[in-house]
DNA sequence: TGTACATCAGTGAACGCGCGTTCACTGATGTAC
DNA sequence: TGTACATCAGTGAACGCGCGTTCACTGATGTAC
């Protein structure tokens, strides 16, 4: 029994950030009730008071754990591009290959990005929790920039283009590809805008880009 | 009397609007309040519904309101491109450079795309409205992928990529922009952001792109 | 020009429901000695 | 191994407030004849 993974069983916490998430990304954050959330989970009002001090403590702990999880994803994305060439440029642009590959694998539309939400609320939010969105949104243009760095120090840019601009289209493609592919209810738009992100750096990097 | 302007007063339903479409960028619609809109404007809540039947009657005639608001000006600016030069290429140049000038001229940052909003929040309205939201989203690829079609007619593209691809491209740079913009409390993003999509068409058309 | 009626732009009071939050309490499991 | 206490993961009942909506009514302006 010790040796079991502690997985397999969801904590009653976690089930709770699962359902709010979907009904935040839904509705939005005002009209996600904790009513609802214990009506799809079986808990009472008094349980959900248990794991959350209150529904500001709710928003911060959804924001974490979103936070957390992209990054882990992007991570790994990267990672994995890093690995299949020695190139920063095509470490690159396999990196964001996969990512379009990952965005288009699921079947249903993203269900949206919490960020994004949160941005159009704000002032819901406690100020902690509006400067953790700024933080995640900045983690981008920090995880990017140094990339695009290498890449041009090897490749010349062909087009004069201000690095931290180029960083930050990445996430303005996915979080607008998003809207696009959630508005549209067509799955398939947002891998496209990441490939035509991808098309992008190419035409400023790859010497051999021009078809 | 009578060729007198009807401007200058506002009308009580416009004011109402314009403090609704205020709050819904900044808090999101559920949490948009009829009390604090005729708090705002000295209207009684009565008052209030003899303007609009209920309050997803305010949310479609905000809608309406905004999607009419944004065509005009899209409308504006490309004919201004399109006054100033006769090329379909430079022609839509010249209106990219005009809208991220007009983007970037508020001193504020930009207060919201509804459409976003409204996306992220579909599951409070009726199916009028999500279908009016997916029609405006539209909009944006079926008024820019005929000047697309008409580009690449007389300068075959350097890049392959699919038009209709790249004319949602700049909704999605556009409310992706906006997003990081109202996020990061940075208005010079957004505009700088439209440039970056207006040197990415460049790079796929204009022949003389290169530095 | 006078009168009758219609429309416009509201007011004031009342409603019931659902929301977030609090409080005192509980039963199962873990830890110290 | 037994007992005492602490922590974990909750329950049930009650609260007050704000929300969207309805209803009967009103006073000013416009229109028909």
């Amino acid at each position: 029994m010790l040796d079991q993974p502690k997985q397999g069983r969801i904590s009653m916490r976690e089930r709770l950030l699962d359902e709010a998430e979907a009904s935040v990304l839904q509705k939005g954050f005002a009209a996600t009730s904790i009513e609802e959330l214990i009506a799809a989970t079986g808990l009472s009002k008094s349980g959900f008071f248990y794991h959350f001090k209150d529904k500001g403590d709710l928003a911060k702990a959804l924001l974490l754990r979103y936070i957390a999880r992209d990054r882990e994803i992007l991570d790994g994305l990267f990672a994995q591009g890093d690995a299949l060439s020695e190139d920063p440029l095509h470490g690159f642009l396999i990196g964001l290959k996969l990512m379009a590959e990952m965005l288009g694998a699921v079947p249903e539309t993203h269900p949206g990005c919490l960020v994004a939400s949160f941005c159009y609320q704000e002032q819901l939010f406690s100020r902690d929790i509006v400067a953790l969105n700024q933080r995640a949104m900045l983690a981008w243009r920090e995880r990017f920039r140094p990339r695009l760095d290498a890449i041009a120090a090897r490749y010349p840019p062909r087009l004069a283009v201000d690095l931290d601009d180029l960083a930050d289209m990445l996430s303005v493609v996915v979080d607008g590809g998003i809207t696009l592919s959630k508005t549209l209810k067509d799955g398939t738009l947002l891998p496209r805008q990441v490939m035509l992100y991808r098309a992008f750096i190419r035409a400023v990097f790859d010497p051999g880009a021009a078809a």
